[in-house]
Order: structure tokens, then C-alpha cells, then sequence
DNA sequence: TTACCTGCAAAGAGTTTGCAGGTAG
DNA sequence: CTACCTGCAAACTCTTTGCAGGTAA
């Protein structure tokens, strides 16, 4: 049955009714080991392909929305205008490929953040996101100090 | 004079005339100790207060790109679909305040990062980003690891 | 004079909103 | 039956592009 009840549950707690077309998007998102890096467009793409119907912009957006706000996906900090949501929500980190546009994650453990200066005032650290740059070798290194 | 040289020199550098508009966004940018932190709107309003004329966006984007091509502006990666730059071209980080969409710098020796993995396959690391989002000490934090 | 620049306005890309018909509960 | 959902399309925001008149060199 593909744990229906799993995505039925995730999308009544998000206050949204468990449709096909929401299904899907849950199935697609959460039916995996790993990290899945997306944006709306991408997603509406292999949402389409797998229900064999096209699913408009309208409910992706209200879909992911619920779920962002539900805290089952968070948005990423990328240059550019495309919004690009995570669904590792956990705090962790990023390489970037600029050329592909291509996300990998980096587990928090494999970075360490060191002599962090305190928040300005009255206002507390809620989230860290680090995310390096990557090219290819024959680009040119940026000045890191 | 206003150290008129030093703007004419900067914009030519970038392969563009001097003119009144374009040297009143110069001035703007780096007529000033501290970094600068602006969307094109806020320019455009700062710009033109300055002049006391429009300035089209037309213009403002080109300035702008041209100066970012030649290494005096960087775009920073933030959530949100307005582009931000970054009078400071050096490799720094930032407080952000979702709140009030205020950016910080926070100089490069005030963080450590240590234990960095390693890029993927082939690829060189360019850059180092960090984002350390703050809030008004009610909101809750993210879960950090 | 020539090449470049300006402001305007139209075109694009991504996202949000409004609505009439359709579906879950 | 009612409230919510769907797809479509219009509206919006930000950015890019095209163009006719204007300006720097």
C-alpha cells in the first residue's frame, strides 16, 4: 500500500485532505533514505510523470507550503530567484555547484564551527547554514581571508 | 570634489562611462568605511533621493552587474526572491534577521570553521558562505543538530 | 560623429491569488 | 451537504530586454 497512512497522517497534520495529487507530492518527498533538494518546478515535473496528469502550480505551492510550515521541509539560502526547499530539516549544511546548481548535504558532524560571536542585540541564534561554493578546478579561487 | 577620480576610475574599470547616474551609484557603494548591504530597490530610492531625479532600473541593474562582474559587489545567498549585494567582496559572514531583513557582517576571523570535508569529484571550493539566522528570543529555535 | 547611455515600457520568470467546477468526509 | 480542493488564468514582483531619443568622448 506504499504506507498510505504514513502520507495521510503527514498531510492532515499539515491541515491539508490527503488527495491524489497531494499524495504523490508526499510520496515523492518523504518516500526516501535520503535528502531530497527541489525546487517547485522540478517537483511538479516528477509529480506529473507519476500520476500520468498534469498538477497545477496552485496546489505544489499550497502543498509545500503546509508542509514548510508544518516543519516537514524548510527552504534553503541560494542566490537566485528560484526557491529551493530541503527535506532535511535538521540543521545542517551544504555544497553547492554553481555550474549544475547541484545540492549535497554535509552532516553537521563533519563541520565544525568554532568561536561563534554572540547574536546582536536581544536577538538569539535560530538556525546556522553554511554552504560552500564548489567549481570545477580551472575556475578561480575566491579570496577566503 | 568628492574623490570624483576614484569613482570615474571605478566605473570605467568595470567598462562603463561615467555618468551622473552611474557616479551617483558609485558614490553610494563605496563612499563609505562600513560594508553595504541593498537590494536594487533600496538603491534606486537612495540613488534618487541623491539626485533628486529618477534613475531607471534599467540603469541600476546594469551599473550594479557590471560592478559585480568586476569583482567590486557580491550577491549574497539568501532565502527570499530579491536579489541582495555586498560592498564587501571578501570572503565574511552573516547575521540575518528574517524579522527585519537586516544583514551583519561578521568578519572572517570571528568564526572558525574547522574539520571542512572535502569537495565533491573534481570540484574546487570557491567560497565559504555562513548564514547565522537570528529572531527576537521568543521565537523557538531550530534544532541545531 | 559614433558609440554608448538613459528612461520607458514590454517581456520573462517565479510566485500568489481568485474563481468556478469537482471531491472528500 | 459542506467545506475544502483542483486547474486555470489573472495578477504581482523582480529582473531582463528592446528601443528611440540623448549624451560622453
Amino acid at each position: 500500500m506504499d504506507h498510505l497512512k504514513f502520507h495521510t497522517d503527514k498531510l492532515r497534520a499539515s491541515g491539508l485532505r490527503p488527495t491524489k495529487q497531494r499524495l504523490a507530492i508526499s510520496k515523492i518527498l518523504f518516500n526516501r533514505k535520503e535528502t531530497f533538494h527541489f525546487t517547485i518546478d522540478q517537483l511538479k515535473k516528477i509529480a506529473e510523470k507519476n500520476i500520468k496528469k498534469k498538477i497545477s502550480v496552485a496546489t505544489l505551492y499550497n502543498t509545500v507550503h503546509a508542509f514548510e510550515k508544518k516543519g516537514y521541509l524548510k527552504e534553503i539560502s541560494l542566490k537566485g530567484n528560484k526557491t529551493f526547499f530541503d527535506t532535511n530539516t535538521r540543521s545542517h549544511h551544504h555544497f553547492y555547484d554553481e555550474e549544475t546548481s547541484q545540492l549535497t548535504d554535509i552532516k553537521n558532524e563533519n563541520i565544525s564551527i568554532s568561536n561563534l560571536p554572540k547574536a546582536p542585540n536581544g536577538k538569539k541564534i535560530r538556525d546556522i547554514e553554511v554552504t560552500i561554493k564548489v567549481a570545477s578546478n580551472n575556475q578561480k579561487q575566491k579570496n577566503l581571508v
